[in-house]
DNA sequence: TATCCGAATGAGACTCAATCTCAAAATGGT
DNA sequence: ACCATTTTGAGATTGAGTCTCATTCGGATA
């Protein structure tokens, strides 16, 4: 990771009120790491690997910052328990869940982004978030 | 209900080789009797307020059974409870959820789903289901 | 409609991701 | 370094959903 990143967290932990721990360091270096689709309990045993001693709780507390300041989003499979992955550009993006192999794969459609919006305004509503999950599988040859 | 919705019903069983119970049948007239979108407990309680002996492993039973036939939806919208709807008519829709008063609302929109299915091919997938929610506010007047 | 066997039921145990508790440890402003 | 306040972590707890298995029931058959 960069100084810049670092610093960023920090800043988002000052603006938050809370402190700075090696904790809640080790749980943004880790899933910065990766750009994939991990859960909790995967982000929690590779911070333990790794040498830094953490808890479960730790973890999904310092998700739930990082969730609610854009660094992370947090995804619901529909197996019960949720994935993350880092936010490190802005870009947004959907996901295409193959039923067969479990393998995810983003997606973004500009058209499809005007198209929810358009919808919400036309029922009096402004969208401020959406879920857009494709389930599929592989196209026979 | 109907009688043909019953026997509709009990075809399902039939075609499914399980047996016609009035545990199963009160499940589906509980579900079937409103629209709205109830999690398992408000349907396990009102089953057995309207007398009927149920236990909630038959209640989640059956609605598996209704969900793989598609007489049921089930959604999840992202509280840790799923919440299930009757499909009478197969008219697809999808859900805004207004997140100032939890407010749902149905949408359904073709050129959407038409946009869907070709991003699930361009990809190199057949499009089998998908998720879509958009949690929305109200617009300021 | 009585018999019978496999299926269904239900009370409660169990699972498992996520949250909570609270004593002990760590942080950071002074 | 001091110390009020926050954070941590081990383990308890929660809660939706699933599983178990002894008992009950459905329905095909004669």
């Amino acid at each position: 990771m960069t100084d810049s990143t670092i610093q960023n967290f920090k800043e988002i932990l000052r603006k938050e009120g809370l402190r700075y721990t090696k904790q809640r360091q080790a749980v943004w270096d880790e899933i910065q790491s990766s750009q994939e689709h991990r859960d909790a309990e995967d982000i929690y045993m590779s911070i333990r690997n790794n040498g830094v001693n953490v808890s479960r709780a730790t973890v999904y507390r310092t998700i739930d910052v990082l969730v609610k300041n854009r660094m992370v989003r947090k995804m619901d499979v529909g197996d019960g328990r949720n994935r993350y992955e880092p936010r490190l550009d802005d870009a947004h993006h959907d996901h295409m869940i193959c039923i067969e192999t479990g393998k995810i794969i983003e997606f973004y459609n500009e058209e499809l982004e005007d198209l929810q919006e358009k919808i919400a305004e036309e029922n009096g509503y402004m969208l401020v978030r959406h879920i857009h999950q494709l389930f599929v599988k592989p196209l026979k040859k």
